[in-house]
This record gives C-alpha cells, structure tokens and sequence, in this order.
DNA sequence: CCTATACATTTTGTATACAAACGAGAAATT
DNA sequence: AATTTCTCGTTTGTATACAAAATGTATAGG
C-alpha cells in the first residue's frame, strides 16, 4: 500500500513536470508534497533524488529541489542534438527489438491515437513520451537511452502544445504525426534499420517545424491586408 | 562536518567502483557501509540512489544496491556507442570550452602524467576518467554528456589495466595516450573541431586495441544526420 | 531423502524527532 | 542612511526506532 503510494508520488511528479503542471524552475517543498502524497518526507526525498537522476528537477545543497529550466543555451543544444540521439536509437532498436516489445509499442500506439483524437493534450503527450522511451528501450543501449530519456524530458515539456489542435492545419500534423509512428513500428518490426532512421529523421523534421514556431513564433503581420489574405489562403 | 563525511562517502565509492575494488555485480550492505563511513543509513541511502542515477549501482526493490555488472551485451553496445559519443562530445567541446575549463584540464593532464610515470594505475585510471568528464562538461550538452558519464564508468572499469604496465610496449601504449592528450587539449583550446574529434578517434582507436580481447562490433555510424538531409544541422 | 511449510534472522523501507543551515527582517553600529 | 550583525521562523539534513519484506533454517510430512 505505502509501495503503491510512493510510485505513484514519483509517477505523478514525473507526468505532472512533463505536462508543465509543474513549470519549469519550481521550488518543491518537501513537506507539502509529503502530505499531498500522504507519505513521510524519507520516501519523498528518495523519488526527488530518482527524478533529479533522470534530468527532472536540480538538488542544491541545503536549498531543496527545482524542476529543471529550460534556458535558451539548453534549447540550441536540444535541436542540435535530438536528431543524432533519436536516429542513433531508432537504428538500433530496428536490430534489437523482441516482438515483445513491437506488441508493447503498438498497444501505447492505439491508446495514444485514442486520447488524440479525442483531444487529450495531455494524456497525448505523455503517451507520445512513452512510445519514443519504449523504442529507447529496444535500442538496449544504456548509454544512448540515458541522453535520450533527458531529451524526452525537454521534448515532451517543449511540445505540450503539439497535441493540443487549435487550427486545422495542427490537426493535419497531429494526424501526420501518428501515421509516422505506425510507419516506425513497421519498420522497427521489419528490422528495417536504414528505413527506421529515415522515417524518424522525418519525425523530428515534423515536430522541429512545429516546436521552431513555438520557439521563434511567425512574426506579426505588419499589415492588416497580408493578414487577411493569409487566412484566406487555406 | 557531517556533510564532509557524506561527500568523502560518495566519492570513494564512486572511486572503488571504477577501480573495481568494488567488482561489478557486488551487494552494498547498508548498514555495514554506513557504519564504514560514519554516517547513518539515510545519507547512504540517498548515497547510492545518486550513484544509481549515474549507472554505478543497481537498486531493487527490497533487495538493495548491486554495482551494475557489465555483461557481454553490455560490452558489445559499448564498444558500438563510443566513437560516436566520445566524437560528438569532442567537437562540440571545442566550440564551446571556456580558458578556465582549458586550465582545469590541463591542471588534471598534468597530474595523470605524474601519477602515471610514478606508477600509480588506481590514480591513473581515475584522473584519466576525470580528464574526459571534464572535457564533457565543456560540450555543454546535458543529453550526450549524460550518455557520456555512464559510458566512462564502464570505459574506466574495463581499462583498469590499461595504466599497469607489464612489458615495454605497455609502457609506449601510456606514453601514447597522454601524448594524445596533450594533443586533444590543443584542439579543443584552439577550437579546431575537426582536428579534435580526430584525435579523438585516434584516441579511442588506442584504448579499444587494449581492450580487443573483448568482440567489438562495427561502430555506429559517425555522419547518421549529413548522410539524410543538412537541413537538419543547426 | 526430498519437499514444503512455519519460524527466526537479516535486510530493506518508512516515520518521526531532532540538528543544522538558510533567509528574512529587526536591531545596532558606523 | 547604509551596512553589518543578530535573531527567529522556515526548510533541509541526519539519526534512530520501528515496520515490512526477504532470506535462511529447521522440522514435519510424504
């Protein structure tokens, strides 16, 4: 029961700084999230010391816990290097996968694809999160799958509003989106290795477009005449 | 003070481990290691989940800390992974070290060549893994420099005997690699990233010959982005 | 002799009380 | 008025006692 709590204290902590539920650069007050999650702060402090390992929060000495920030220099290094980290996993999980985990992969499909469509920001990026760590997985290579589990951390912060459709061209790419990972499973499956790497290079290209906007948004029309013709333009 | 013995405790485990005075696969008792150092069994527990963070140990539930063994799938994604990761952190290094990071590794490469013409193969080994973790934390890139770390706890513990020299040859083999050092500071403090991530490899090429009673597979590619599509290149 | 089960020992996990460090604001000194 | 120092409340760090789980051992039954 207590075990049961404990899990669940860090998997919500987890989801919750994914979501940005908890912003980046947070303080966490130790007593206060004990009693929320009715455990004593000896646990506590354990999951903060687990998610401060995975690149969720910062420890300093005598001053507690801070969720991870994301500065500027942070991001030039993500889009630097997501693309060499992502294909280089992507690869190896085409030569290493079981058919146990394609099953596992394809169930976390089905039930991202659900909350999609049914417009679940949320639960989509967290399932989004899980898909790209199980294929981690499958790469079985610990030294790889560490750098990508922080960059799934940013990532997933970065694009919450990825699956949250506001125009008709965001669902159009929420839609590209999963067709892209059904193509990665097959390829993965088929042990397609060069294919794999090709179809998630494609991937990235796709959320690099939407995550650019959101970083560097489309500048605001110097008139009103251009603005009137870009919406009509769709 | 107290907390002087908690960072000495950490840091000679974290030692112990890489030399293998603490083997891989070992139980860590808790009791018996904090009475060992002098610290109750609260700081040692938050001890060993950090060092777990950083792939020295193993925890389980109910079942306590195991140093993470090294097993031959392990061994093999090794020697496939640490061009690449060894490589990228060389270029990006160079394009971002600062003088003062230039001057603490040059303090460090200067202190392994006098532990290593004295002789001293524990010291060696644990400055010559200092000398790459700081040449990691100059790429400023958390996601490959976390890959980086884990992949050095491993690198240290299997070259352990690298610095131990049994025949002449050994000895050039030694002489070699700091040269090689020497080489890759001038790189890096230049600049020049080309030039670093080649010596770099050449670097890598000496350590893994060492090694090579182990089966190494063919490494990742290095190019896996420039081959696809430049447009992804920041 | 082997297996299974109950019990005892050991080890890990949690709660709580206490100690130490930090930070904000008041008081004192220049 | 500005700066320093002191004090107190808050927050983090540590020790210890206790609970729970796992492991080892002995004994009963087959």
């Amino acid at each position: 029961m207590a075990k049961q709590k404990k899990a669940h204290c860090e998997a919500d902590l987890r989801a919750r700084i994914l979501t940005q539920d908890i912003p980046p650069g947070s303080d966490l007050d130790e007593a206060s999230l004990a009693e929320d999650y009715g455990i004593s702060r000896t646990p506590l402090r354990e999951v903060l010391h687990r998610l401060a390992g995975g690149g969720y929060v910062r420890l300093e000495e005598n001053r507690g816990a801070k969720v991870e920030s994301m500065d500027f220099a942070t991001l030039r290094v993500f889009f630097q290097t997501a693309p060499l980290i992502y294909c280089s996993i992507a690869r190896q999980a085409a030569e290493n996968r079981s058919s146990r985990e394609i099953a596992a992969l394809k169930e976390t499909q089905v039930q991202l694809s659900r909350v999609a469509r049914a417009g679940d920001a949320r639960q989509s990026g967290l399932l989004n999160h899980k898909f790209h760590e199980q294929i981690g997985e499958m790469a079985r290579n610990p030294y790889l799958f560490a750098g990508l589990k922080r960059m799934l951390v940013d990532h997933t912060r970065l694009s919450q509003t990825f699956f949250d459709p506001k125009t008709n061209a965001d669902e159009t790419r929420i839609k590209k989106a999963i067709e892209q990972h059904d193509a990665m499973i097959s390829a993965i499956e088929a042990q397609e290795a060069a294919l794999a790497t090709d179809l998630t290079l494609q991937h990235w290209d796709l959320s690099r477009d939407q995550l650019e906007k959101y970083v560097r948004p489309d500048p605001i029309p110097l008139d009103v005449i251009s603005m009137k013709d870009h919406r009509n333009a769709i």
